[in-house]
DNA sequence: CCACTGAGTCCAATTATTGGACTTAGAGTA
DNA sequence: TACTCTAAGTCCAATAATTGGACTCAGTGG
């Protein structure tokens, strides 16, 4: 994902391309932002539907996926005297989208905050600010235009009589 | 952005939060999908509806959007004999884009694809692959358990009588 | 003059979203 | 026992977005 040169059909094709998939599954605006919001530590139903002001049957819907997806459980769980409530804590497929999200989070305080970012993060043990970045095997962060892509396809196969899933 | 206790209301609220505009402005499917082509070089009306199989009024109004946001921008131009032609190229807004992609790359082949990566990127110099990383100030990449979240708030205003813009 | 291509626009049918009211069930209170 | 409260949803009618296809417009080449 470089700079390139006019090219008239993505090397990797959307039927090959699991940023494709991804994006199907969770790219639309309520998703993303309630994954957000679940990557701040918000867990529950009525908090989701007040701080992101999402229609109830909406949000319903999206958990429901998530859930499906992984990226989420729903977990019933009970405080002391307190009769059970859900819960929709993020698993480990869903923690791990902490790193794309954060690259994204410095995308947008640069472009669209001018600089502006409410939440960096840092090293516990020395204190440095931390940011997002390419790095080689050794930890080894890449210059620009040190940088090329490699493309590696599955063959495909010949394409008999009639068509492929879509 | 890191793995929290449960929290009623997110430590950055969506008014205050970069990552939630970049999401209102960028965040649905026909966008991000638009944009990964574009990353990968696409830059042609025509190329990106055959490509995406998007309606083409949809594509119409989201590259209008891209324009409009500065992350693409609208250019005609005219190959030797040919008539003048129209090519949606990333601004550099767009381009930076490549990183947050990237991330979201490496998320999708582990927890989708299961570990194919048609897409990886590679150091010329040392042929090593790359990985996104959070590294801090030095380079260094830094150990999961070592990060923490620093949230720093514009102090808000006593919210005087009637309501913020939304 | 005709056909072709690229870059769109226009439109009717379908689908999704919205905002609000309503439901359900357990716990605490009188 | 009867109320009340809260959390987690469901249901519904009005509005908005998306879809797929046909159509437009301009230059170019034959």
């Amino acid at each position: 994902m470089t700079d390139a040169p006019l090219i008239r059909r993505s090397p990797v094709p959307p039927d090959q391309c699991n940023l494709w998939k991804a994006f199907g599954l969770i790219g639309d605006r309520w998703t993303l932002v309630i994954l957000r919001s679940a990557l701040y530590g918000v867990r529950r139903f009525d908090d989701f539907q007040v701080e992101l002001e999402i229609p109830r049957s909406v949000l319903s819907n999206r958990l429901a996926g998530l859930v499906e997806l992984g990226i989420m459980e729903r977990r019933e769980y009970r405080e002391d005297g307190q009769r059970a409530r859900v819960e929709y804590p993020l698993t480990d497929m869903g923690r791990a989208l902490s790193l794309p999200f954060m690259a994204m989070t410095e995308w947008s305080d640069h472009w669209i905050g001018k600089g502006t970012s409410p939440l960096t993060l840092r090293s516990k043990t020395s204190g440095q600010r931390l940011r997002v970045a390419m790095v080689d095997e050794d930890g080894k962060p890449a210059r620009k235009d040190d940088i090329e892509p490699v493309i590696i396809l599955p063959p495909r196969r010949p394409a008999k009589a009639g068509k492929q899933e879509k």
